[in-house]
DNA sequence: GGCCTGATGTCAGTTACTGTCGTCAGGCTA
DNA sequence: TAGCCTGACGACAGTAACTGACATCAGGCC
């Protein structure tokens, strides 16, 4: 990992060959195969790690808490711990902004958290069109908020990014 | 594209190659990706009329029209003209579901819909993070609306479920 | 000491994609 | 009518991402 992102930030994603991050690593192109189903999933391995405190935020919400409640409690967490990463989050995200392919694999990851965060609206009882919209609402308000948190150095509170987001979408949606 | 679809339904997209492509359609391996930039490319060929189409009504949306209006007619308009396409449609996204691949090819051009969106409520006079989160809204509210429309055969009018799932999103996101 | 397991190397093969060059038909112009 | 130009296509060679099969080898365990 830590050779594919060297290597990726020094000639850029599709200048750099698998078989050249691998000799870095002192391995063969064969065994990074191994570890990472293809040259792009070595920058979503901690993927999984975020989804899983996601949807344990979700599911610790209060019980009385309002759906779109739970779903950006669950967002908040990642966006947390996003923001215990460092330096490095953002580095991925500038390499990610250079390559559409690898931007393909990010929005089906994010859709893959959406999925997850609409699975556990729907164990909490949230009936399905609702599900679906709160998760896709909630993921949509952290991709903003995230873009931001990127893009203004100054700054550094993911989570009050995204509450701050989600009070935007609310007075956006806000019927007439 | 016709040979594309008809050997994707038969066999699967992973299943087929490009070269049995080209021989159905009486041409070459090289002349297919004359035409489409790969493989994926082939069933996402309309996109870019559908785009101008969501731009055009976002654009024409009357002046005093709120933002998510101005949006959500524009995927309107997208809906509707998807809703002309008879089958068509349909089978595409039976296709897409297959393969994971499809997918992030479809979530980048829903994500280029949204920029497209955003940019024109920007030029609209809607300041920045408000532009990008209706326009992410609105292609959520499309996202739905639109899976509804594959899964249920009973249900024909998309702009129709369109509008219903706006209404889903303002209900669930109103603050307490 | 033998055996098993997991991680790795090696090698051959497929397929998506690209660059380059040659061909050829149709239309336009002198 | 002859020459020319252009745009679409075929042919061919090459790269790089992946995959399957088999061999090796170190460490732990009986």
């Amino acid at each position: 990992m830590k050779a594919a992102i060297e290597l990726y930030g020094e000639r850029g994603y599709e200048q750099t060959t698998v078989v050249e991050i691998a000799k870095r690593a002192g391995l063969t192109e064969r065994t990074f195969f191994r570890h990472f189903a293809d040259k792009r999933e070595v920058l979503f391995a901690g993927m999984t790690s975020l989804e899983e405190l996601l949807v344990a935020a979700v599911a610790n919400a209060p019980d009385g808490a309002a759906p779109i409640d739970a779903a950006i409690a669950g967002v908040e967490a990642a966006g947390a711990a996003i923001q215990e990463g460092g330096d490095l989050p953002r580095l991925r995200a500038r390499i990610i902004a250079t390559s559409v392919e690898l931007q393909e694999r990010e929005l089906v990851k994010l859709s893959l958290l959406a999925s997850s965060t609409a699975r556990e609206l729907r164990r909490r009882g949230v009936p399905d069109p609702a599900a679906s919209l709160t998760a896709e609402a909630a993921i949509a308000v952290f991709r903003v908020a995230f873009d931001r948190w990127v893009n203004d150095a100054d700054e550094h509170d993911l989570p009050h990014l995204i509450r701050a987001s989600l009070d935007e979408l609310r007075a956006v949606t806000a019927g007439h």
